[in-house]
RNA sequence: CGCGGGGUGGAGCAGUUGGCAGCUCGUCGGGCUCAUAACCCGGAGGUCGUAGGUUCAAGUCCUACCCCCGCAA
């Protein structure tokens, strides 16, 4: 089938590889416009999804605008019967929605109707979901609030960060978008609508979900290190010195120590109470201006006194 | 030229007014111990990011460059 293809990060990369993959026709390919990155802006980078399609020879557009009329006019010409999309960045236009046959398609990575949104796959291991999967649906006027064609779900493994959720949840939606197409291909695609009350939200994160409250229970925290990996990072400070914490561990132990207090920080490892009183393990961090390091490393150049 | 931290044995750090390159850990060998993430003794391992300069003498001061990282975008 002939489609178009919207996606900007290494997750809708998943997605448009399996389209390829799977014979389809990619007429052609829209990515967000290339952003300078770097220390010194000084350095632009494709996207990946940009990089992928002109590797396959596919036409990338990359428009500042979708509302002024270029982009439909681009569309057109094109002719998609379908376009899918797939953490595109950007809210289409009405008129961009209506153009393809077939409709317009959406890889959304969370059970909808919970976690619409920026960062579905974040929220999930932040609020210490047990599971998540991903979702083709229709596209609506509302935030992915679309007809569901396909919905998988996968369990959030307990010490599974968010960059590993990513990718197996970017693998999964490149198969599941492969069967929605294919069926509605052959015209033997479902509808379901959303239950609408049940909707809760994803946000785009932030570097304020960062600085850890060590009043907060181990899990909460053992959440909140793994959902904010690798970006923004969960963020404490030990030695005076600021330091991303980028692995914890769950430990068995417990102590009537203030929350917050260094329990153990020796070669065995790195350890604090949080504030229901579970002794949580911090394995790797990354201190200000340094590489990730296991904690034990850290420990050499900074003893801490328990 | 956005702001800032940093490159010193395998790892993490210190190195004061320039004056023999140190600490903790690891590693190797030996010892002690019922045992150990413990302890004791001994050893190996460093062109101090690179290139110049100042000096009797540079990890340290000066100049240029390379690389890593945090913030901000």
């Amino acid at each position: 089938m002939r489609v178009g293809f919207m996606g900007t990060p290494a997750f809708a990369v998943a997605s448009l590889r399996a389209l390829v993959e799977a014979g389809h026709e990619v007429v052609g390919v829209f990515s967000q416009p290339d952003k300078p990155v770097g220390r010194h802006q000084n350095a632009f980078q494709p996207t990946p999804v940009k990089e992928y399609a002109l590797s396959k020879n596919i036409p990338v557009f990359q428009p500042a605008k979708l509302r002024d009329g270029t982009a439909l006019a681009l569309l057109r010409d094109l002719a998609p019967e379908l376009i899918i999309v797939a953490a595109y960045g950007r809210i289409l236009p009405d008129e961009i929605l209506a153009l393809p046959p077939m409709g317009c398609v959406n890889v959304h990575s969370s059970l909808l109707p919970k976690l619409r949104g920026a960062a579905p796959i974040n929220w999930a291991i932040l609020n210490g979901d047990r599971e998540t999967g991903v979702t083709i649906m229709h596209m609506a006027r509302d935030l992915d609030a679309g007809d569901i064609i396909l919905q998988e779900a996968t369990a959030i493994g307990p010490e599974e960060n968010a960059a590993q959720l990513y990718q197996r949840l970017a693998a999964m939606g490149g198969e599941l978008l492969v069967r929605a197409v294919a069926q509605i291909e052959d015209g033997t695609a479902t509808r379901t609508p959303q239950d609408h009350s049940l909707a809760t939200l994803a946000p785009m994160l932030s570097r304020d979900l960062s600085p850890m409250d060590w009043s907060r229970s181990a899990w909460e925290l053992h959440c909140q290190v793994r959902g904010l990996y690798p970006w923004p990072a969960a963020v404490t400070q030990l030695d005076g010195v600021r330091c991303k914490v980028l692995e914890t561990a769950l430990t068995s132990e417990t102590s009537r120590r203030p929350a917050g207090a260094v329990v153990q920080a020796d070669k065995r490892g790195l350890k604090l109470v949080c504030g229901d009183g579970q002794v949580l393990e911090i394995k790797t961090l990354q201190p200000d201006g340094k590489k990730a390091m296991a904690a034990t490393a850290f420990l050499q150049g900074h003893p801490i006194p328990v």
